[in-house]
RNA sequence: GAUCUGGUAGCUCAGCUGGUAGAGCAUCUGACUUUUAAUCAGAGGGUCCCGGGUUCGAACCCCGGCCAGAUCACCA
C-alpha cells in the first residue's frame, strides 16, 4: 500500500506515542460529563456563576483544529453536539519537571482527527470565546488519515469544503465529520420517523415487521431482486412493497398496522431512485380514502413542524407549505386545470388524439387508463409544487384499489404530489376476493404480453381475502422523497447514509512486472549489466513502451541506471 | 441505456497554442502562554483515473475503457 507523506508521519507519531508508554487506543471508559453545545449555550460568564458553571468537567471529542503558541495551545474538539474550544497550558497539564506530555504528545504527536479527553473548567478568553481550560489531558484514539480541512473565514465563507460527491458518498463517515449540515440532514430524517411513530402510536396503531425475503413479490409494479435460499433450495425475492402482508394482518384482526419498510426495486437509478428505499405503509380498518386524506394532512403537517419548527419548508426556489388543508383535484380536474381540456367523457380514440395534440408520446399498447395517466404525468405533475391530492385514478393502473363507489372505470385512490413529484399513494383497499382475483388475472395477461413489471398472482393473499377483510384504507409514503423535501436536498443520495454506488477501483498495486518490464528484465538478467542503448535495441520496444518499462523497473528498484564516462549503463539492483 | 460535464498533491482548484507539474490550506523544521481562516521564517510532498495511439516531446490532441455528477429515458 502506497502511503502518502502525511500518512507516514501519522504512523510514526503513533509509534512515538507507544514509545512514550501511552496506549494510543486505550480500553478504559472516559466518563464524559459535559458536551460542546451545552457548554457553548449555557455557560454564564459571570464571576460568581462561573464558580458553579461547568467547573471540573470532562469532555471528549475529535481534534478539529490546533493552534500552537509555544507553551500554550488552543484546540477545537468536536463531539456529537458540536464543537468547543480547548485551552492547554503546558504547566497546567505538566505540573512536574517532566514536560513530555505537552512538549511531545500535544505539540508533536497530536494530529487533527485524533480523539482526546479533557478534564477541565470552562472560562471565557479575552476574545470572548467560551473555552475549556485543561487540567488533565487523556489520549483516546489515533487517526492515521488526514481529514479534509474546510475553513470558514470572517465573512462566513467556507474554503476548501469537502464537496466531491463521489468521495462524500463513498466515505460518508468523512462527510459526516467535516460537514455539520450533513449530520443535520440525517438528524432531521430520524426526527421524521419519530414524529410519525408518535402520531401513529398515539392513535393506537401497531408497528409491525413483515418479511423482506418473500417467495412471491407483490404490492407494487416493479422488477424485483431475486435470491436463493440454500437449505430450502428455493427462489426468494426481496420485497418491492409490504402491502399484501400488512393486509393479511388486517384480515387477522388488527385494526391499524404500520411498518417502516426497506423495499428493493431492480430498476434504473436517478436522483429520485435508489435500488433500496424506504416507505411507511399504514392500513386502518373501517376507513376509506377520504378519511386517509385527512390523516395524511394532519400527520405531515405535524412532521413538518417537528422537523423544521414550521409548516413552511424552503425547497430550492420554492417555499412548500404543509399547512392543512391541501388542494385537492380529481385526476380529470387536474388535467382540465392544466390543459383546458375535459377528458372525463372521452373514449380511447379521443384520448389518443388529445395526447397527440398535446405532444404527449404514446404507443399503441396503451389502454384508456394508461393514456389518462400519461396525460396527467406529462402536463400536471411537474407543476404541482405545493402539496396537492390527486384523486380517482383509472382502474387499469391500480389492481389493488377498490372500484370507485360512483364513478365507472375509476378507483378510490389518491396520490399526493409535492415539489413536482409523487410523495405518497393511498386507496380504499380492494377487499372483494373475486374482484381481486380478476384484477390479478388481468396482470397475468399483461405479464404474458411482456410487461416485466406486471404483478404476480398471490394465492395465499387471495385465500386471506376470502376469509374476509374489513373495508380498509391503506397508505404508502416514500420516506426518502419526504426527507428530500424536509431537508431541501436535490438528490436521494443526500438523504441516504450509504447510497448505492459501483465499487471503487481497487488501488491495490500489485508488485508484478508487466509484459514489457518482464522482457527487459529477462534480457538484463543474462548480462547483469548492459549499455542502455544496447538493451533498448534488443528489447525492440517503441520509445514509449521502453520508457515505461525502464521507469517501472527502476521505480520498483529492480534495475538501476548508472551514468559514467563510457555512457549510460543499466544493471540489476542487488 | 443516451447525451453532456468532470477525474491533476491529504482537501479545494489553476495549468495558455503540445515544450522541465503549480497555488492556497494541510504536512514537516524552528519561534511564540488568551489564539480562532492564528501569525512569522524555512522545507518536503505527484501513477496528472487506466490502457493504447499520434509526436522529437502528451496533464493537454486522437481512440478505447473505468468512476462520478447533471439532464433525459426507464420507473404509478
Amino acid at each position: 500500500m502506497q502511503l502518502s507523506e502525511q500518512e507516514v508521519v501519522r504512523r510514526q507519531n503513533l509509534q512515538a506515542i507507544v514509545d512514550l508508554g501511552i496506549n494510543p487506543y486505550p480500553a478504559a471508559e472516559f466518563e464524559v460529563t459535559a458536551y460542546a453545545n451545552d457548554i457553548n449555550t449555557n455557560y454564564q460568564h459571570d464571576e460568581e456563576e462561573s464558580k458553579r458553571n461547568f467547573q471540573n468537567i470532562k469532555v471528549a471529542g475529535r481534534v478539529m483544529t490546533r493552534r500552537i503558541m509555544g507553551k500554550a495551545m488552543f484546540l477545537v474538539i468536536q463531539d456529537a453536539t458540536g464543537e468547543v474550544q480547548i485551552y492547554i497550558q503546558r504547566d497546567a497539564i505538566c505540573p512536574d519537571e517532566n514536560k513530555d506530555l505537552y512538549n511531545t504528545l500535544c505539540k508533536k504527536l497530536l494530529d487533527r482527527g485524533d480523539f482526546i479527553g479533557i478534564d477541565g473548567s470552562v472560562f471565557m478568553t479575552k476574545t470572548g470565546e467560551t473555552t475549556v481550560k485543561a487540567s488533565v489531558f487523556t489520549f483516546l484514539s489515533k487517526s492515521l488519515r488526514p481529514l479534509p480541512n474546510p475553513k470558514t473565514d470572517e465573512a462566513g465563507v467556507v474554503h476548501d469544503a469537502f464537496t466531491d460527491p463521489e468521495l462524500r458518498y463513498r466515505q460518508r463517515y468523512v462527510d459526516l465529520v467535516v460537514n455539520p449540515e450533513v449530520r443535520e440532514t440525517f438528524r432531521k430524517r430520524t426526527k421524521m420517523y419519530s414524529s410519525m411513530r408518535q402520531y401513529l402510536d398515539a392513535k393506537g396503531y401497531l408497528e409491525v415487521e413483515t418479511p423482506i425475503l418473500q417467495p412471491l413479490y407483490g404490492g407494487a409494479a416493479a422488477r424485483p431482486f431475486k435470491t436463493h435460499h440454500n437449505t430450502l433450495d428455493m427462489t426468494l425475492y426481496m420485497r418491492i412493497a409490504n402491502e399484501l402482508y400488512l393486509k393479511r394482518l388486517i384480515v387477522g384482526g388488527f385494526e391499524g398496522v404500520y411498518e417502516f419498510s426497506k423495499d428493493f426495486r431492480n430498476e434504473g437509478m436517478s436522483r429520485f431512485h435508489n435500488p433500496e428505499f424506504t416507505q411507511i405503509e399504514l392500513y386502518v380498518a373501517y376507513k376509506d380514502y377520504e378519511w386517509m386524506m385527512n390523516l395524511v394532512e394532519e400527520m405531515l403537517e405535524k412532521v413538518a413542524i417537528d422537523v423544521a419548527g414550521t409548516t413552511k419548508i424552503q425547497v430550492g426556489e420554492n417555499i412548500i407549505d404543509f399547512k392543512r388543508p391541501w388542494k385537492r383535484y380529481t385526476m380529470f380536474e387536474a388535467i382540465e386545470h392544466f390543459t383546458g381540456i375535459d377528458v372525463s367523457e372521452m373514449d380511447e380514440d379521443q384520448l389518443r388524439a388529445t395526447a397527440k395534440k398535446l405532444h404527449v408520446p404514446v404507443d399503441p399498447t396503451m389502454g384508456k387508463g394508461k393514456l389518462i395517466d400519461e396525460l396527467f404525468g406529462e402536463n400536471c405533475e411537474a407543476q404541482l409544487i405545493q402539496p396537492t391530492f390527486i384523486t380517482d385514478y383509472p382502474v387499469e393502473m391500480s389492481p389493488l384499489a377498490k372500484k370507485h363507489r360512483t364513478k365507472e372505470g375509476l378507483v378510490e385512490r389518491f396520490e399526493a404530489i409535492c415539489n413536482g413529484k409523487e410523495i405518497l399513494n393511498s386507496f380504499s383497499e380492494l377487499n372483494d376476493p373475486i374482484d381481486q382475483r380478476a384484477r390479478f388475472e388481468e396482470q397475468l395477461e399483461l405479464g404474458k404480453r411482456g410487461d416485466d413489471e406486471a404483478m404476480v398472482l398471490d394465492e395465499d393473499f387471495l385465500r386471506a381475502l376470502e376469509y374476509g377483510m374489513p373495508p380498509t384504507a391503506g397508505l404508502g409514503i416514500g420516506m426518502d422523497r419526504i426527507a428530500m423535501i424536509m431537508t431541501n436536498s436535490s438528490s436521494i443520495q443526500d438523504v441516504l447514509f450509504f447510497p448505492q454506488m459501483k465499487p471503487e477501483k481497487t488501488n491495490a498495486k500489485v508488485l508484478e512486472l508487466n509484459e514489457d518490464e518482464q522482457l527487459v528484465f529477462n534480457l538484463l538478467t543474462k548480462e547483469n549489466r548492459m549499455e542502455l542503448a544496447t538493451l533498448k535495441e534488443q528489447a525492440g520496444l517503441s520509445n514509449k513502451k521502453w520508457d515505461k518499462a525502464i521507469k517501472g523497473l527502476t521505480k520498483a528498484e529492480i534495475a538501476k541506471v548508472e551514468k559514467n564516462d563510457d555512457g549510460l549503463f543499466v544493471f540489476i539492483n542487488e
